[in-house]
DNA sequence: GATCCCATCCACCCGCGGGTGGAGTCGGTG
DNA sequence: CACCGACTCCACCCGCGGGTGGATGGGATC
C-alpha cells in the first residue's frame, strides 16, 4: 500500500526537488504540492493524502496556522514539518499545531522517507536536535511532584479549604460540602491565611495553583 | 575517546547481559554495576562515568529518584533510562529528573550504543513510542497563543485591572497603579465580572490564569 | 494522666468587595 | 452632527469575607 503525500513549500526548487526525490522512494506517491498554507488546505480538502511535509514559513499562511487547520478538519491527515530553522518556538508550535514529525532540512531522504511512514503508522519522528529541546523543556519545567506533604505546615483540612476556595467556592458553600459549620470554614481559612502568608481569597487562589494543591485547567 | 558507562539494574541476568553487550561494542568501557538506586549514587560518585544506563524499577531507591540525585550532584553525568514498561508516568517522571536518553527492553544493541554516544554527546535519544507521547502530550496542551485579542469582549483597561486582581491586589491599591479613583476600579470591576460571568474576586483569578492573562508560576 | 495539635463550633465586629444608578469626557463611526 | 462605546467618577447600600477571642472533644504522643 502506497504513502499518498502533499508537499507543501514556497520555494519552487525545494518543492520539485521534494516531489522527484519521495517519487523515487518505492511505496510513496506524491499527489500533490502546494506553495503556501492556503493552496495546502485546498489541496488537502481535495486529495486527502496519508501525509503533509510541511514547510514552515511561507506567504499568505505559515506552516503552523495550516498545520492546525488540517489536523483541525481533517485529522486522519498527519504531518511532518521539514524546515530550515529548528528554533523552540517554531518546534513548539507546530507540535502543539498538531505536527507528529519534525525534520530539518539537512535531513537525509531515508530520513524524509522514515519520518513520513512512521507518522502514517501512528507513530512520531523527530529531529535528534528537536528531541533535546523537548526533554530540556521537560527538565526545566516542574519537577515531579512525590512529596505529597503540604506547603506551610497547613493541615489536611486547611488545604481542603484552600482547594475549594480556589474553585470559586464562598465559605457558605464550603461548609455545606464539608458538613461543616461556616464558622468552621471561617476558622479553617483564617489559620491557613496566617500559616501561608495571605490576606485574602484572591491571594490565595493563586498560592494554591503555585503550590499545585488545584489547576486552573 | 571510550565512553565509561555504569549499568544499573535489579536482575542480575539483565545486569551481567548489558555488561557483556556493551564490552563488546568498541569505544565502550562499563566501569561499574549497580542493583539498586543507592548503590547507583554510590558508584557514581566514586567512577564519575559518562553515562548510567538506568533501570527504573528497583528496590530501596528508584531510577527515578537515582537518576534526580545524580543529575542534582553530579551535572556533567548523563542518564539513559532502559526499562521494561514505557508508560507515561515513567517516561514523564524520568525526563523530568533529568534523563536524556529514554529505551525500552526491546531496543538493540545497536539501539542502546546510539543512545548513549547521543546523550554524552549532549543529544538525546528517545524510543519511538516515548517521542510519540511527548508530542501529544504537547499536542494536547494548549494550543499557541496567536489571538491577542481578549475573551468575552473585555475591554483593554478591565483585562488590566483583572491582571491586577489576580497578581493579589485589593480594589484600593489597583486604584493607586492605575491613577485612578477607587470608584472607577470598582466599575470596571463590576463590568468585567458581568461580562465574564464571574461573582466574586477568587473566581476572577481562576478566569485569568485560564485566559492566560496572567500566570501563576 | 498530661500535653499538644487538629477539627469543630460560637459570638461579635467591621471593612472591603460587589451591586445599582447616574453622569461626564473623549475618540471613533455612520 | 449624532451616536456609541470606553473610560472616568460619584453616592449609597449591604452582605460576605476576614479578624479576634474563646470553647469543646478527640487523637496522638510522651
Amino acid at each position: 500500500m502506497t504513502t499518498r503525500v502533499l508537499v507543501v513549500d514556497d520555494q519552487t526548487v525545494v518543492r520539485d526537488g521534494l516531489i522527484l526525490l519521495l517519487g523515487l522512494l518505492p511505496g510513496m506517491e506524491v499527489v500533490g504540492a502546494a506553495a503556501d498554507g492556503a493552496q495546502a488546505l485546498e489541496l488537502v480538502a481535495a486529495h486527502l493524502p496519508d501525509v503533509v511535509l510541511m514547510d514552515l514559513r511561507m506567504p499568505r499562511m505559515d506552516g503552523v496556522e495550516a498545520t492546525r487547520r488540517i489536523r483541525a478538519s481533517h485529522p486522519s491527515v498527519q504531518v511532518v514539518v521539514l524546515t530550515t530553522y529548528a528554533d523552540d518556538d517554531s518546534v513548539f508550535s507546530a507540535l502543539k499545531a498538531g505536527a507528529r514529525g519534525f525534520l530539518t532540512k539537512d535531513a537525509g531522504a531515508e530520513e524524509i522517507a522514515r519520518a513520513i511512514s512512521a507518522v502514517r503508522d501512528g507513530e512520531a519522528q523527530l529531529d535528534p536536535s528537536v528531541q533535546r529541546r523537548l526533554v530540556e523543556a521537560l527538565a526545566a519545567s516542574r519537577p515531579v511532584r512525590r512529596t505529597t506533604d503540604l506547603p506551610d505546615g497547613l493541615t489536611r483540612r486547611e488545604a481542603e479549604v484552600l482547594k475549594l476556595i480556589a474553585a470559586g467556592r464562598t465559605n457558605a458553600e464550603i461548609a455545606r460540602e464539608l458538613y461543616v459549620a461556616e464558622s468552621t470554614v471561617k476558622t479553617h481559612v483564617n489559620n491557613l491565611f496566617a500559616k501561608a502568608g495571605l490576606r485574602d481569597r484572591a491571594q490565595a487562589v493563586t498560592y494554591a495553583y503555585r503550590h499545585h494543591l488545584a489547576e486552573p485547567g
